[in-house]
DNA sequence: TCTGGGGTCCTAGGACCC
DNA sequence: TCTGGGGTCCTAGGACCC
Protein backbone atom coordinates (compact mmCIF):
# COMPACT_ATOMS: atom_id res chain seq x y z
CA UNK A 1 0.00 0.00 0.00
CA UNK A 2 1.17 3.40 -0.88
CA UNK A 3 0.78 5.94 1.28
CA UNK A 4 0.23 9.57 1.05
CA UNK A 5 1.66 12.34 3.70
CA UNK A 6 -1.70 12.81 4.36
CA UNK A 7 -1.72 8.73 5.63
CA UNK A 8 1.86 9.97 7.28
CA UNK A 9 0.40 13.04 8.98
CA UNK A 10 -2.57 10.95 10.63
CA UNK A 11 -0.25 8.33 11.67
CA UNK A 12 1.91 10.82 13.81
CA UNK A 13 -0.69 12.95 14.79
CA UNK A 14 -0.93 12.19 18.67
CA UNK A 15 -4.25 11.69 20.17
CA UNK A 16 -5.07 11.52 23.48
CA UNK A 17 -8.56 10.41 24.78
CA UNK A 18 -10.16 11.06 27.77
CA UNK A 19 -12.97 8.43 29.35
CA UNK A 20 -14.79 10.06 32.85
CA UNK A 21 -17.56 8.94 34.69
CA UNK A 22 -20.57 10.79 34.76
CA UNK A 23 -21.42 11.79 38.18
CA UNK A 24 -19.19 9.14 39.44
CA UNK A 25 -20.79 9.30 43.02
CA UNK A 26 -24.03 9.37 42.58
CA UNK A 27 -23.50 6.67 39.47
CA UNK A 28 -22.09 4.62 41.85
CA UNK A 29 -24.69 4.36 44.54
CA UNK A 30 -26.69 3.88 41.53
CA UNK A 31 -24.85 0.89 40.36
CA UNK A 32 -25.77 -1.03 43.29
CA UNK A 33 -29.30 0.66 44.19
CA UNK A 34 -31.28 0.57 41.46
CA UNK A 35 -34.43 1.96 42.75
CA UNK A 36 -31.77 5.80 42.56
CA UNK A 37 -31.97 5.65 38.75
CA UNK A 38 -33.73 8.28 37.21
CA UNK A 39 -34.15 10.05 40.01
CA UNK A 40 -32.49 12.96 41.69
CA UNK A 41 -29.86 11.98 43.95
CA UNK A 42 -27.10 13.46 45.74
CA UNK A 43 -23.83 12.45 47.86
CA UNK A 44 -22.86 14.21 50.64
CA UNK A 45 -19.18 14.98 51.99
CA UNK A 46 -18.17 13.81 55.62
CA UNK A 47 -20.49 14.33 58.53
CA UNK A 48 -23.32 15.22 55.40
CA UNK A 49 -21.88 18.76 55.07
CA UNK A 50 -22.43 19.40 51.68
CA UNK A 51 -23.17 18.02 47.83
CA UNK A 52 -19.88 16.38 46.32
CA UNK A 53 -21.98 14.60 43.59
CA UNK A 54 -24.71 15.43 41.93
CA UNK A 55 -27.21 13.48 39.42
CA UNK A 56 -28.53 15.41 36.05
CA UNK A 57 -31.66 15.74 37.56
CA UNK A 58 -30.29 17.91 40.60
CA UNK A 59 -28.29 19.63 38.31
CA UNK A 60 -31.04 20.40 36.25
CA UNK A 61 -32.35 21.83 39.27
CA UNK A 62 -29.34 24.46 39.66
CA UNK A 63 -27.52 22.99 42.60
CA UNK A 64 -23.56 23.57 42.46
CA UNK A 65 -21.30 21.36 43.86
CA UNK A 66 -20.55 21.88 47.47
CA UNK A 67 -23.98 23.67 48.26
CA UNK A 68 -24.15 23.14 51.99
CA UNK A 69 -26.98 20.30 52.72
CA UNK A 70 -28.68 22.98 55.21
CA UNK A 71 -29.52 25.45 51.98
CA UNK A 72 -31.08 22.49 50.20
CA UNK A 73 -33.48 20.42 52.32
CA UNK A 74 -36.49 22.24 50.97
CA UNK A 75 -35.31 21.91 47.44
CA UNK A 76 -34.43 18.33 48.94
CA UNK A 77 -38.72 17.90 50.15
CA UNK A 78 -39.65 19.67 46.86
CA UNK A 79 -38.15 17.69 44.89
CA UNK A 80 -37.59 14.20 46.42
CA UNK A 81 -33.95 14.28 46.12
CA UNK A 82 -32.44 11.24 47.72
CA UNK A 83 -29.56 12.25 49.45
CA UNK A 84 -26.66 9.75 50.24
CA UNK A 85 -23.48 9.84 52.89
CA UNK A 86 -20.58 8.99 50.90
CA UNK A 87 -18.78 5.38 50.61
CA UNK A 88 -15.47 5.90 49.39
CA UNK A 89 -14.20 2.46 49.88
CA UNK A 90 -17.34 1.60 47.26
CA UNK A 91 -16.23 4.51 44.86
CA UNK A 92 -12.66 3.32 44.91
CA UNK A 93 -12.89 -0.14 44.31
CA UNK A 94 -15.43 0.96 41.45
CA UNK A 95 -12.73 3.07 40.42
CA UNK A 96 -10.05 0.59 40.01
CA UNK A 97 -12.88 -1.52 38.05
CA UNK A 98 -13.05 0.93 35.08
CA UNK A 99 -9.60 1.78 35.09
CA UNK A 100 -8.55 -1.75 34.77
CA UNK A 101 -11.11 -1.92 31.56
CA UNK A 102 -9.64 1.14 30.08
CA UNK A 103 -6.02 -0.75 29.90
CA UNK A 104 -7.63 -2.85 27.52
CA UNK A 105 -7.42 0.11 25.05
CA UNK A 106 -4.09 1.24 25.05
CA UNK A 107 -0.91 0.24 26.83
CA UNK A 108 -0.52 4.35 27.50
CA UNK A 109 -3.02 5.32 30.48
CA UNK A 110 -2.90 7.94 32.87
CA UNK A 111 -5.17 8.06 35.74
CA UNK A 112 -5.79 11.55 36.55
CA UNK A 113 -8.74 11.06 39.36
CA UNK A 114 -10.87 8.65 40.91
CA UNK A 115 -13.06 9.50 37.81
CA UNK A 116 -10.71 10.11 34.83
CA UNK A 117 -8.58 8.42 32.55
CA UNK A 118 -6.19 9.59 29.92
CA UNK A 119 -5.53 6.98 26.76
CA UNK A 120 -2.64 7.76 24.72
CA UNK A 121 -3.49 6.30 21.42
CA UNK A 122 -0.86 7.40 18.99
CA UNK A 123 0.74 4.56 17.49
CA UNK A 124 -2.50 2.34 18.00
CA UNK A 125 -4.51 3.91 14.38
CA UNK A 126 -3.83 0.18 13.09
CA UNK A 127 -5.62 -1.08 15.77
CA UNK A 128 -8.29 1.59 16.18
CA UNK A 129 -8.82 3.23 12.99
CA UNK A 130 -11.53 5.62 13.97
CA UNK A 131 -11.51 7.18 17.51
CA UNK A 132 -15.18 7.19 17.55
CA UNK A 133 -14.94 3.23 17.45
CA UNK A 134 -13.20 2.85 20.62
CA UNK A 135 -15.07 5.41 22.11
CA UNK A 136 -18.30 3.79 21.79
CA UNK A 137 -16.33 0.57 22.58
CA UNK A 138 -15.09 2.07 25.79
CA UNK A 139 -18.61 2.75 26.91
CA UNK A 140 -20.24 -0.27 25.95
CA UNK A 141 -18.17 -2.26 27.98
CA UNK A 142 -17.90 0.25 30.91
CA UNK A 143 -21.67 -0.09 31.13
CA UNK A 144 -21.73 -3.76 30.67
CA UNK A 145 -19.25 -4.74 33.26
CA UNK A 146 -19.58 -1.90 36.01
CA UNK A 147 -23.02 -0.56 34.99
CA UNK A 148 -21.48 3.23 34.97
CA UNK A 149 -21.97 5.90 32.22
CA UNK A 150 -19.09 6.99 30.90
CA UNK A 151 -17.74 9.77 28.65
CA UNK A 152 -15.23 9.59 26.41
CA UNK A 153 -13.70 12.81 24.18
CA UNK A 154 -11.19 12.91 21.64
CA UNK A 155 -8.19 15.59 21.03
CA UNK A 156 -4.57 16.62 19.82
CA UNK A 157 -3.79 17.61 23.25
CA UNK A 158 -5.28 16.65 26.92
CA UNK A 159 -7.02 19.85 26.77
CA UNK A 160 -8.23 19.06 23.66
CA UNK A 161 -9.77 15.92 24.71
CA UNK A 162 -10.81 17.12 27.77
CA UNK A 163 -12.81 20.30 26.18
CA UNK A 164 -14.22 17.02 23.65
CA UNK A 165 -15.42 15.26 26.84
CA UNK A 166 -17.40 18.18 28.04
CA UNK A 167 -19.06 18.28 24.56
CA UNK A 168 -20.10 14.98 24.62
CA UNK A 169 -21.36 15.27 28.19
CA UNK A 170 -23.24 18.23 27.55
CA UNK A 171 -24.50 17.63 23.80
CA UNK A 172 -26.91 15.29 23.59
CA UNK A 173 -26.30 15.24 19.68
CA UNK A 174 -22.48 13.38 20.51
CA UNK A 175 -24.16 10.41 22.40
CA UNK A 176 -21.43 10.47 24.91
CA UNK A 177 -18.32 10.06 22.57
CA UNK A 178 -16.80 13.47 20.81
CA UNK A 179 -13.91 13.10 18.49
CA UNK A 180 -12.33 17.00 18.25
CA UNK A 181 -9.31 15.51 16.42
CA UNK A 182 -11.52 14.40 13.24
CA UNK A 183 -14.36 16.59 12.99
CA UNK A 184 -15.47 18.89 9.93
CA UNK A 185 -13.69 22.38 10.46
CA UNK A 186 -17.08 24.22 10.28
CA UNK A 187 -18.21 21.83 12.68
CA UNK A 188 -15.29 22.17 14.94
CA UNK A 189 -15.05 25.92 15.13
CA UNK A 190 -18.72 26.86 15.81
CA UNK A 191 -18.37 24.37 18.48
CA UNK A 192 -15.66 26.54 19.88
CA UNK A 193 -17.00 29.70 19.35
CA UNK A 194 -19.88 28.65 21.44
CA UNK A 195 -18.21 26.87 24.35
CA UNK A 196 -17.22 29.87 26.99
CA UNK A 197 -14.00 30.20 27.81
CA UNK A 198 -14.43 29.30 31.51
CA UNK A 199 -14.83 25.72 30.62
CA UNK A 200 -11.46 25.27 29.52
CA UNK A 201 -9.05 23.07 31.84
CA UNK A 202 -7.39 25.12 33.81
CA UNK A 203 -9.45 28.42 33.55
CA UNK A 204 -10.83 28.52 36.60
CA UNK A 205 -12.94 31.68 38.43
CA UNK A 206 -10.35 34.35 38.98
CA UNK A 207 -8.86 33.91 34.79
CA UNK A 208 -12.30 33.43 33.71
CA UNK A 209 -13.12 36.80 34.93
CA UNK A 210 -9.75 37.85 33.67
CA UNK A 211 -10.17 37.06 30.41
CA UNK A 212 -13.51 38.10 29.70
CA UNK A 213 -12.39 42.05 31.03
CA UNK A 214 -9.73 41.49 28.40
CA UNK A 215 -12.85 40.33 25.80
CA UNK A 216 -11.83 36.68 25.73
CA UNK A 217 -15.22 34.89 25.94
CA UNK A 218 -14.88 32.07 23.81
CA UNK A 219 -12.69 29.04 23.19
CA UNK A 220 -12.26 29.84 19.70
CA UNK A 221 -11.25 33.63 21.06
CA UNK A 222 -8.53 32.21 23.31
CA UNK A 223 -6.95 29.95 21.12
CA UNK A 224 -6.76 32.39 18.72
CA UNK A 225 -5.06 35.28 20.77
CA UNK A 226 -1.49 35.58 19.91
CA UNK A 227 0.50 33.02 23.23
CA UNK A 228 3.49 35.66 23.42
CA UNK A 229 0.72 37.58 24.57
CA UNK A 230 -0.97 35.56 26.76
CA UNK A 231 2.38 34.99 28.22
CA UNK A 232 3.00 38.42 29.02
CA UNK A 233 -0.24 38.68 30.64
CA UNK A 234 -1.19 35.70 32.73
CA UNK A 235 1.78 33.87 32.60
CA UNK A 236 3.11 30.57 31.39
CA UNK A 237 0.39 28.02 32.18
CA UNK A 238 -2.18 30.51 29.85
CA UNK A 239 0.59 30.18 27.22
CA UNK A 240 0.45 26.33 27.43
CA UNK A 241 -3.14 26.08 27.70
CA UNK A 242 -3.30 28.45 23.95
CA UNK A 243 -0.68 26.21 22.74
CA UNK A 244 -3.22 23.13 23.59
CA UNK A 245 -6.06 24.34 22.57
CA UNK A 246 -3.94 24.80 18.74
CA UNK A 247 -3.69 21.08 19.06
CA UNK A 248 0.20 21.51 19.93
CA UNK A 249 0.44 19.25 22.31
CA UNK A 250 2.65 20.69 25.91
CA UNK A 251 1.49 18.49 28.73
CA UNK A 252 2.76 15.09 28.32
CA UNK A 253 0.83 11.83 29.45
CA UNK A 254 1.93 11.24 32.76
CA UNK A 255 1.86 7.19 32.70
CA UNK A 256 3.68 6.29 36.25
CA UNK A 257 2.23 8.01 38.93
CA UNK A 258 4.60 9.77 40.54
CA UNK A 259 5.08 9.30 44.88
CA UNK A 260 2.91 12.55 46.86
CA UNK A 261 5.11 15.12 47.49
CA UNK A 262 2.86 16.03 50.31
CA UNK A 263 -0.05 14.02 51.96
CA UNK A 264 -2.58 15.74 54.23
CA UNK A 265 -5.13 13.80 56.27
CA UNK A 266 -7.73 16.71 57.89
CA UNK A 267 -11.28 16.57 58.87
CA UNK A 268 -14.09 18.65 60.15
CA UNK A 269 -15.58 17.61 63.91
CA UNK A 270 -18.93 16.66 63.26
CA UNK A 271 -19.67 18.93 66.27
CA UNK A 272 -17.37 21.64 67.81
CA UNK A 273 -14.70 20.30 70.42
CA UNK A 274 -13.31 22.27 72.73
CA UNK A 275 -11.27 19.74 74.70
CA UNK A 276 -7.06 19.43 74.40
CA UNK A 277 -7.87 15.67 74.93
CA UNK A 278 -10.45 15.11 72.18
CA UNK A 279 -8.72 17.12 69.40
CA UNK A 280 -5.65 14.92 70.30
CA UNK A 281 -7.64 11.75 69.94
CA UNK A 282 -8.39 13.13 66.44
CA UNK A 283 -4.90 14.19 65.36
CA UNK A 284 -3.35 11.08 66.48
CA UNK A 285 -5.97 8.96 63.96
CA UNK A 286 -5.02 11.26 61.19
CA UNK A 287 -1.77 10.95 62.08
CA UNK A 288 -1.80 7.36 62.02
CA UNK A 289 -3.65 7.34 58.21
CA UNK A 290 -1.38 9.66 56.77
CA UNK A 291 1.69 7.62 57.97
CA UNK A 292 -0.07 4.64 56.97
CA UNK A 293 0.02 6.42 53.34
CA UNK A 294 2.97 7.43 53.00
CA UNK A 295 4.42 3.87 53.87
CA UNK A 296 2.29 2.51 51.04
CA UNK A 297 4.26 4.72 48.69
CA UNK A 298 7.60 3.80 50.36
CA UNK A 299 8.49 7.20 51.25
CA UNK A 300 9.62 8.71 54.53
CA UNK A 301 8.89 12.46 55.83
CA UNK A 302 11.67 14.83 57.72
CA UNK A 303 8.21 17.14 59.43
CA UNK A 304 4.98 17.14 59.94
CA UNK A 305 2.81 20.16 60.31
CA UNK A 306 -0.28 20.17 62.12
CA UNK A 307 -2.78 22.46 62.07
CA UNK A 308 -6.42 23.74 64.04
CA UNK A 309 -9.26 25.89 63.17
CA UNK A 310 -12.38 27.21 64.85
CA UNK A 311 -15.43 27.72 62.40
CA UNK A 312 -15.04 30.09 60.32
CA UNK A 313 -18.55 30.42 59.55
CA UNK A 314 -19.75 31.21 63.16
CA UNK A 315 -19.12 34.55 62.69
CA UNK A 316 -20.12 35.67 65.84
CA UNK A 317 -17.91 33.33 67.55
CA UNK A 318 -14.76 33.48 68.69
CA UNK A 319 -11.76 32.81 65.83
CA UNK A 320 -8.56 31.11 66.06
CA UNK A 321 -6.65 28.94 64.06
CA UNK A 322 -2.89 28.12 63.82
CA UNK A 323 -0.32 25.86 62.76
CA UNK A 324 3.03 24.35 63.27
CA UNK A 325 5.55 22.24 61.90
CA UNK A 326 7.58 19.87 64.07
CA UNK A 327 10.86 18.52 62.03
CA UNK A 328 11.85 14.83 62.45
CA UNK A 329 15.17 14.21 63.80
CA UNK A 330 15.44 11.14 61.28
CA UNK A 331 12.98 10.69 58.22
CA UNK A 332 10.94 8.64 59.18
CA UNK A 333 7.35 6.87 58.43
CA UNK A 334 6.66 5.28 61.71
CA UNK A 335 2.94 6.07 62.96
CA UNK A 336 4.10 5.95 66.81
CA UNK A 337 6.95 8.62 65.85
CA UNK A 338 5.11 10.94 63.45
CA UNK A 339 2.14 10.41 65.74
CA UNK A 340 3.89 11.89 68.98
CA UNK A 341 5.76 14.71 67.15
CA UNK A 342 1.82 15.43 66.29
CA UNK A 343 0.62 15.61 69.51
CA UNK A 344 3.73 17.58 70.18
CA UNK A 345 2.70 20.53 67.92
CA UNK A 346 -1.04 19.96 69.06
CA UNK A 347 0.20 21.27 72.31
CA UNK A 348 2.23 24.12 71.09
CA UNK A 349 -0.48 25.35 69.62
CA UNK A 350 -3.60 24.53 71.25
CA UNK A 351 -5.21 27.59 73.01
CA UNK A 352 -8.13 26.93 75.62
CA UNK A 353 -11.76 28.31 75.14
CA UNK A 354 -12.57 28.20 71.62
CA UNK A 355 -14.44 26.10 69.69
CA UNK A 356 -12.81 23.99 67.97
CA UNK A 357 -13.91 22.93 64.30
CA UNK A 358 -11.38 21.33 62.12
CA UNK A 359 -7.91 19.63 62.50
CA UNK A 360 -5.38 18.26 60.35
CA UNK A 361 -2.10 17.07 59.79
CA UNK A 362 0.76 17.38 56.43
CA UNK A 363 3.47 14.98 56.28
CA UNK A 364 5.92 17.07 54.09
CA UNK A 365 9.66 16.73 53.20
CA UNK A 366 8.57 13.25 51.43
CA UNK A 367 11.28 11.16 50.04
CA UNK A 368 11.98 7.56 49.11
CA UNK A 369 13.16 5.43 51.87
CA UNK A 370 15.95 4.67 50.26
CA UNK A 371 17.34 8.12 51.29
CA UNK A 372 16.30 6.94 54.94
CA UNK A 373 19.08 4.03 54.88
CA UNK A 374 21.53 6.79 53.94
CA UNK A 375 20.51 8.72 57.23
CA UNK A 376 21.63 6.30 59.57
CA UNK A 377 24.89 6.81 58.86
CA UNK A 378 23.50 9.90 61.58
CA UNK A 379 24.42 12.91 60.19
CA UNK A 380 22.71 15.47 61.83
CA UNK A 381 22.39 19.16 62.29
CA UNK A 382 25.64 19.77 60.38
CA UNK A 383 26.39 22.54 58.16
CA UNK A 384 26.89 21.00 54.49
CA UNK A 385 29.43 24.15 53.89
CA UNK A 386 31.58 22.67 56.64
CA UNK A 387 34.81 21.13 55.92
CA UNK A 388 34.31 18.86 58.71
CA UNK A 389 31.31 17.10 57.63
CA UNK A 390 32.84 16.86 54.00
CA UNK A 391 35.31 14.63 55.56
CA UNK A 392 32.81 12.50 56.96
CA UNK A 393 31.12 12.10 53.74
CA UNK A 394 34.45 11.55 52.06
CA UNK A 395 35.08 8.81 54.58
CA UNK A 396 31.85 7.14 54.10
CA UNK A 397 31.99 7.47 50.76
CA UNK A 398 35.56 5.44 50.73
CA UNK A 399 34.15 3.18 52.75
CA UNK A 400 30.81 2.16 51.38
CA UNK A 401 31.43 3.05 47.92
CA UNK A 402 27.88 5.16 47.35
CA UNK A 403 27.03 7.73 44.09
CA UNK A 404 24.44 8.90 46.19
CA UNK A 405 24.21 10.53 49.66
CA UNK A 406 21.86 12.27 51.90
CA UNK A 407 22.44 14.90 54.48
CA UNK A 408 19.89 15.50 56.99
CA UNK A 409 19.03 18.85 59.07
CA UNK A 410 17.06 19.56 61.30
CA UNK A 411 17.13 22.95 63.48
CA UNK A 412 14.68 25.03 65.67
CA UNK A 413 12.66 26.91 62.57
CA UNK A 414 13.62 24.92 59.44
CA UNK A 415 14.56 21.05 58.50
CA UNK A 416 15.83 20.09 55.26
CA UNK A 417 17.63 16.95 53.69
CA UNK A 418 20.30 17.55 51.31
CA UNK A 419 21.46 14.72 48.62
CA UNK A 420 24.47 14.47 46.48
CA UNK A 421 24.15 12.29 43.49
CA UNK A 422 26.65 11.31 40.96
CA UNK A 423 29.51 11.10 43.03
CA UNK A 424 32.85 8.78 41.91
CA UNK A 425 31.94 5.40 44.37
CA UNK A 426 34.81 5.10 46.27
CA UNK A 427 37.02 8.21 46.08
CA UNK A 428 37.46 11.52 47.64
CA UNK A 429 35.40 14.23 46.08
CA UNK A 430 35.39 17.30 44.96
CA UNK A 431 31.75 19.07 46.68
CA UNK A 432 32.01 21.95 44.82
CA UNK A 433 31.64 19.97 41.62
CA UNK A 434 29.05 17.48 42.75
CA UNK A 435 24.94 18.51 42.23
CA UNK A 436 22.76 18.80 44.94
CA UNK A 437 19.26 18.37 45.41
CA UNK A 438 17.70 19.88 47.86
CA UNK A 439 14.02 18.73 49.46
CA UNK A 440 12.38 20.80 52.36
C1' DT B 1 31.38 51.38 57.17
C1' DC B 2 29.94 51.61 52.51
C1' DT B 3 29.21 49.89 48.00
C1' DG B 4 26.89 46.28 44.30
C1' DG B 5 25.44 42.41 41.40
C1' DG B 6 24.31 37.67 40.85
C1' DG B 7 22.84 33.38 42.46
C1' DT B 8 20.27 29.91 45.36
C1' DC B 9 17.03 28.45 48.58
C1' DC B 10 12.83 28.91 51.15
C1' DT B 11 8.21 30.53 52.10
C1' DA B 12 3.73 32.28 51.46
C1' DG B 13 0.13 33.07 48.68
C1' DG B 14 -2.62 32.57 44.68
C1' DA B 15 -4.46 29.99 41.14
C1' DC B 16 -6.10 25.69 39.52
C1' DC B 17 -7.90 20.61 39.57
C1' DC B 18 -11.02 16.61 41.25
C1' DT C 1 -28.20 23.82 64.17
C1' DC C 2 -26.04 22.38 59.72
C1' DT C 3 -20.77 24.81 55.29
C1' DG C 4 -15.60 18.52 52.13
C1' DG C 5 -10.96 16.71 51.76
C1' DG C 6 -7.28 16.01 48.99
C1' DG C 7 -3.71 17.62 45.78
C1' DT C 8 -0.47 20.42 42.12
C1' DC C 9 2.12 24.23 39.98
C1' DC C 10 3.80 29.03 39.57
C1' DT C 11 5.46 33.49 41.26
C1' DA C 12 7.24 37.09 44.09
C1' DG C 13 9.94 38.45 47.71
C1' DG C 14 13.13 37.83 51.54
C1' DA C 15 17.30 35.76 53.51
C1' DC C 16 21.61 34.57 52.73
C1' DC C 17 26.02 33.75 50.33
C1' DC C 18 29.96 35.04 47.40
Amino acid sequence: MVMTINDIISVNKQIFALADVNNFYVSCERAFNPNLLNRPVVVLSNNDGCAVARSNEVKALGVKMGTPWFQLKDLAKQHSIVALSSNYTLYSDMSNRVMTILRDFSPHVEVYSIDECFLGLQGLVNLWPIPMGIGHKIRSRIRQWTSLPVCVGFGATKTLAKLANLIAKKQPYFNGVCDLSNMPHEQFESLLSTIEVGEVWGVGRKLNQHLNEAGIKTVQALRDTPTAWLRAKFGVVMERLGYELRGISCLALEELSAPKKQIISSKSFGQLIDSLPEISESVASYTSSAAEKLRSQNSVCNAIQIFIQTNPFREHDKQYSNCITVPLPNASSDSRLLVRAALFGLKRIYRPGYAYKKAGVILAGIDSEEIYQDSLFGLYGADDRSTKLMSVLDQINQRYGCNTLSVYSAGKKKSWMMRRENMSPGYTTNWQDVPIAYAH
